[in-house]
Formats: structure tokens, sequence, C-alpha cells
RNA sequence: GGGGGAAUUCCCGAGUGGCCAAAGGGGACAGACUGUAAAUCUGCUGGCAACGCCUUCGGUGGUUCGAAUCCACCUUCCCCCA
């Protein structure tokens, strides 16, 4: 099996540094498991490493879709498996490093993505239904094709209860059938996973607010908004922090002050969902700040690292 | 100097005699998550020995069986006329 090792914890943890710092040690190269990374043209926003970061370490899946591009777990995991796989072959560590849980989830989890299930006019449709009928009606229709996808999506979650309705219209069975089968099978990598942690989540808190500042400062005002020029307003790219809070500024509706606490306020919360995120997985929880609020120095994570991953006899 | 208005639980903001620990929104906190995931959604938010009790609606007194809601005075803020 092949061996993986992955980096992962809430934004601004520390996750990128670590994992360059690992890649040097261990003969590694970093892949990025980031939802947002992997399109162009969105550097500064999403805090990819710069080459002077890199340090001549290769990093893979960052910046290489068009930010009008749709794209998806799947498509994500048959890249990273590419990846992993050109990386093994050159006899090096693959370094997963990134905080989009599902991502590195699917990577490790899904032993099969089925064919694809996705019918963006099925989604209109019942976007529709949702729209004009309500999410009630919606849910209802779930529940008479998989009651146990029903029982455990809430009916507000309108988008969740489309992507399961959808993959019945697609494929003809369920969300619970399909996801047995997609998870059937054993895990194709024997990961060593690191689970970035805070026990002050204060500190965490103030390096984030530290590091929108930074952005700023690098640019973030020119990339954010030549992006907005240049790209449609609907993909997937627009969801992301750093960029959407922008938007009211460039519109003359709020202040720079406003859009920047906006950004820091929408990136602790997703720092928030990404602990509980990582929490409810398995790895190895390895505490970035000491008792007294100060970080702990990098050789001394790494002895740490080192140490664990002997005990994990990986 | 005169006239008018406002003070509500972390914030904004409803409530104008009992159905009010007090709508709604925000924030915070907790959680869910399998092809949009930096997205989407849920719960919760005075205290406690907790199907009940206690403290709370600027302050102090009062009216009343009963007040955040009525009265008096005080404090602070806002507006208008001088």
């Amino acid at each position: 099996m092949q061996k993986i090792l992955s980096v992962a914890g809430p934004t601004a943890s520390g996750k990128t540094g670590l994992s360059i710092a690992l890649a040097k040690k261990w003969n590694g190269e970093v892949v990025s498991c980031d939802s947002m990374q992997i399109y162009k043209g969105m550097a500064i926003g999403t805090a990819a490493p710069t080459a002077e970061e890199m340090d001549g370490i290769p990093h893979h899946l960052i910046g290489i879709c068009s930010p009008d591009d749709t794209f998806s777990a799947a498509e994500w995991t048959a890249l990273a498996r590419q990846c992993i796989d050109a990386i093994s072959a050159r006899g090096k560590l693959p370094i997963l490093c990134g905080g989009t849980g599902l991502y590195l989830d699917s990577l490790t989890k899904i032993s099969q993505f089925s064919e694809n299930t996705g019918d963006s006019s099925v989604r209109e449709e019942l976007q529709q239904i949702a729209e004009v009928q309500g999410a009630e009606v919606l849910h209802k229709m779930l529940s008479e094709i998989d009651p146990e996808a029903a029982e455990a999506i809430h009916p507000n979650n309108v988008k969740r209860v489309i992507r399961a309705i959808e993959i019945y219209r697609v494929t003809g069975m369920t969300k619970t059938e399909t996801d047995k089968l997609q998870t059937a099978g054993n895990s194709l990598y024997r990961e060593f996973r690191l689970i970035l942690t805070y026990q002050n989540r204060d500190v965490l808190y103030e390096r984030i607010d530290r590091r929108v500042g930074l952005m700023l400062d690098a640019g973030l005002l020119e990339e954010a908004k030549a992006l907005y020029d240049s790209c449609s307003q609907t993909g997937t790219a627009r969801q992301a922090i750093g960029y959407k809070e922008l938007l009211p500024y460039f519109q003359g509706l709020c202040s720079l002050e406003e859009a920047a606490d906006q950004i820091r306020q929408s990136s602790r919360r997703y720092a928030k969902r990404q602990i509980t995120w990582f929490k409810r997985g398995s790895g190895y929880p390895l505490v970035m700040d000491n008792a007294d609020g100060s970080m702990r120095s990098l050789s001394e994570l790494l002895d740490e690292i080192e140490q664990a991953a002997k005990e994990a006899d990986f």
C-alpha cells in the first residue's frame, strides 16, 4: 500500500510551513488538498505558498483550474491519485496538505467513485421545486425514494437534498446505496495524518486576523479586483473567503475596514468548521501552541512527528 | 434657558399591565457533512439544587393582586427652539 503523509487542520494553523519542512526532511512532494488553491489567480487570498516559501519543494494541484471552471471532490480525488502515484513512482513521499476535509476524506475513504452522477439540468429542476413549492416538498420527494438519506439530511439543507435526489435520478441508485458501494473495499493508502490543533482558540484566531492583514498588504485587493473583472460570478471560486467579502467594498457599499473585518470573521468561522470536521476523523493531534500562548518551535514539532510516526509504524 | 424623544438580556432591535427570561436579526458557542464544501445546514445563547425557583429590561421610590410596560424624581444620550 502506498504511504501518504497528510497535514490537516484549520486555516492559518501552519500547515503549509510544516508540510514543506516535512518534505525536506523526508524527501517528499506536496499535494495541495484545498478546494480553492486549485484555482488560478487566487494565490494571495488562499494563502498558497509562494515560490520562495516552497524553497524548491515541488507542489501540486495549486492554480491549475480557471476560476470559471466547475470542480468537484471526485475530480480532485482523481487528480490527487495521479499525483500520488507519480510521486511514489519517483521514490518520494506524497504529502497531502490542506484544510478541505471533504477532499481528504474522499481520497482516503472512498475506494471508487461511481461514474459521473452530476446533471445540472436535474439540479435546476429540483432547485425550482424548492423555490416554488418549498423545501419541505422536495424533502418529501427524497423520503419516498431514499428514506434513510431523508432521515439524515435536514429539510432546510436544500443543496444536499437536491444532491441525494439527483443521484437517484441519474443512476437509478439511491444515495444510501451509492455511499455504501463507494466506501466498500479497503483504502488505497496507508495514511499518517497530522491534525494541527491549538489548545488556545484565541491563538489561532489571532493568527487568522494577522494573516488577513498580511494578505491585504500583499495585494489581495488587486487580486480580488482582477478576479471579479475577469470571471463570471457563478463558479465555485466566487465562494472563496477573502474575495466574496470584498465585493461590497468594490461596489461602494462598505468601507475597506468593514470588508476586512468580514474576512476575518468568515475565516474564524471556517476554522471552527474545519476543527469540527477533523475532530471526528482519526489522526495524530499535533499541538502547535504552548500553554502560555507562544508557538512551539519547528524543530520540536518535527522531533515529535518523527517519534509519533515511528510509533505508528509509518 | 425652553420644548420633545430615548435608555431592553453580548450587540442591534421588538415589546407599552398578566400569555415575558422577554419576538426577530447579528455575534459567540456547539454540531452535521461522501461529486458546489473557504459551500450548505442544524442546535444553542441570564442563573440554579432546573416540569420549579431566583436575578434581569438606566437608577430610586410609588400605584397595582400583578409592571420591561403606569406615576414621581434622578442620571445619561439625542433632536428642536433660543
